[in-house]
DNA sequence: ACCGGTTACGTCAACGTTGACGCAGGAGGA
DNA sequence: TCCTCCTGCGTCAACGTTGACGTAACCGGT
């Protein structure tokens, strides 16, 4: 047995065909319980498949059908090594397996010449519809692949060409339920740390920060609102200038779960972590073992990917119902960090 | 545009060569960038190709070409939301796609059915090659699988049987010097936390924690050692049941980063986390965040996952070279929990 | 005995692409 | 001048499978 080289022929329909004294039709039809076999040639096709070891070859059979289908999905996601990338992965693959349909994945880095050049990858591979996240940013490259007529679901951002799907989360009423939480604790300075002002759900949340201190009858302040944070390490300075004003916030919000942590490492080097309040959207492993543990808003990332795959299988099956635009609710998890009232100074 | 049905009919390479005028094989070597085309026919091609939107169908061509390449691997791991999986595949994701190599991927949950299963879905795909954490347990499915001829490269865990290639990481040397370390610092009765002892990997750590014994001077005590724990939850309670005892362990060793969750809780339960010791195998996020921050040995995830890409590209690619066991270094990080001394009573 | 219908197969071509091979025309050498 | 080689194409069949269609045998009814 060499490692690669040399690699066996696999059996092929024609074998088993061979084998069983039938012809290649034949052997198709028993292999994809099609009527029209007797019921000694099919057993006579079974067992000479399973002495060959035959698998039918699924990227002939795809070719050839009239359907084009490969059981194949794509998804394309920012970052698959990112948990909320993961996790959606995985909820969208449980629901495609159930079908019998496999995942090809790449991760585009929010990077829109990797995006073009991932859905092309794709698109050769002749998958049967894509799960994407679209990159912050125009979204042509998706648009034209769209147009070519890809069954198409978006996730976690919704499109911005018409008649495509797209799965998303309450970014917005959820960020202002926690600005009205902390407000109703009589916090009146609530900073709030964002992420890139270019992606659609900084700007949602970033809205819901507004409408919430609208709600509660707070003005926005203007120097405690921190955008266009890529990463920790961007929070935690963020944070320190934040804490450096003459009248510090006495509650933040992070909009992200990377800030989150951002946030905390400062809040915790200045001995604040039980004095400021700190909500963030996403919730994160680990968020109830820290002190205090961490309020957080987290979307429900499996029925995200769910509602995805089930969208996305069902728009194959040649589902003409009007376009979707799912939201599923996130939730509000009260943990400590968020439930600190306003501090005397 | 609809949303599924009446998907556009993708443009061939005949539509291409029409419209060059042009015969389809002229057009197979514009775009496969093989000689014996004039440059003004490459240019006609080129123009078409760019009209008409053409884009090579990939599994017609692996069908037909003498090598069947598809360009596509096949990533069958545990769990792709478990944090270390995921970060794997991100890896081997990286290194695929600057080949050119699309990923297609697999959840097996260690479950011998659906791993046989999930093995079958990629091979009737006829993915190039794969690479796989085999499950506890045989491999029965496994070795068939590549007794078939299919390259395959295991990760995380070694085969059962020969032949094939396979990247770990230094479970047994790394918890042998963690031992040490706990025992340099005057440990005398060192807990180990275990996961199922069927694992490679459970049996290689307990191995290390045996021989870090041995070199210490130290006696084995069998009611210090809790395996086959499954999850935090039974990690928690094993903590519980270690600490009861009349002489409980003045230090822990969690063989999983899901037991050392489950341990931390239990010590912090009871307000000893800053009293008992430490170390866990695995790193995690937020390790560094608690208090005391968790001392763990750190696998080199990335590298773990680009040799597996490099090798199995490699073989793909008809590398006869012998077979490659490589281990690659974890790494003893220092972070506060593994250096508690131990406490008098 | 004959007809219409059904059952259980088989034959053939085609899906989109590429390997093997063929061929015309021009360049270059003897 | 003729032969050879090379360049720049084209033709054809085949990869493994399935849709469309053909057909022989048999059934029941008249």
């Amino acid at each position: 047995m060499d490692q690669a080289a040399g690699r066996r022929r696999e059996p092929t329909m024609r074998d088993v065909a061979a084998l069983a004294g039938v012809s290649t039709k034949t052997v198709s039809r028993v292999i994809n319980d099609q009527p029209g076999v007797g019921p000694e040639a099919t057993e006579r096709v079974r067992a000479a498949a399973h002495t060959l070891g035959f698998r039918p070859n699924l990227t002939a059979s795809s070719l050839r059908r009239s359907d084009r289908r490969s059981a194949t999905l794509g998804v394309l996601f920012e970052d698959l090594s990112n948990p909320f990338d993961s996790a959606l992965l995985r909820a969208v693959e449980d629901r495609a397996r159930s079908s019998g349909v496999l995942v090809l994945t790449g991760s585009d880095e929010d990077d829109p010449r990797l995006q073009r050049e991932l859905l092309a990858l794709l698109a050769s591979r002749r998958v049967d519809g894509m799960i994407v996240m679209a990159v912050g940013g125009h979204q042509d490259a998706l648009q034209q692949e769209r147009e070519r007529g890809t069954p198409m679901v978006l996730v976690d951002r919704p499109p911005t060409f018409a008649n495509t799907d797209s799965v998303t989360t309450t970014n917005r009423e959820s960020t202002r339920e926690a600005v009205l939480l902390l407000a109703s604790l009589g916090h009146r300075r609530i900073g709030f740390l964002g992420d890139r002002q270019a992606l659609w759900t900084s700007q949602q949340r970033y809205t819901g920060y507004l409408e919430g201190l609208a709600h509660a009858g707070l003005t926005l302040r203007e120097d405690l609102v921190m955008t266009d944070l890529r990463g920790p390490d961007a929070a935690e300075a963020a944070t320190a200038t934040l804490l450096d004003l003459a009248q510090p916030p006495t509650a933040l919000f992070t909009a992200q779960n990377l800030l989150t942590l951002g946030a905390m490492r400062t809040l915790r080097d200045r001995r604040l972590h039980h004095r400021i309040a700190l909500i963030g959207f996403d919730d994160f492993p680990l968020a109830d073992m820290l002190e205090p543990s961490v309020t957080v808003i987290r979307q429900d990332v499996p029925a995200i990917g769910r509602t995805a795959a089930e969208l996305i299988l069902a728009r194959i099956e040649g589902d003409q119902a009007p376009v979707v635009h799912a939201v599923i609710p996130a939730l509000l998890i009260s943990r400590g960090s968020g439930e600190i009232p306003p501090q005397p100074d």
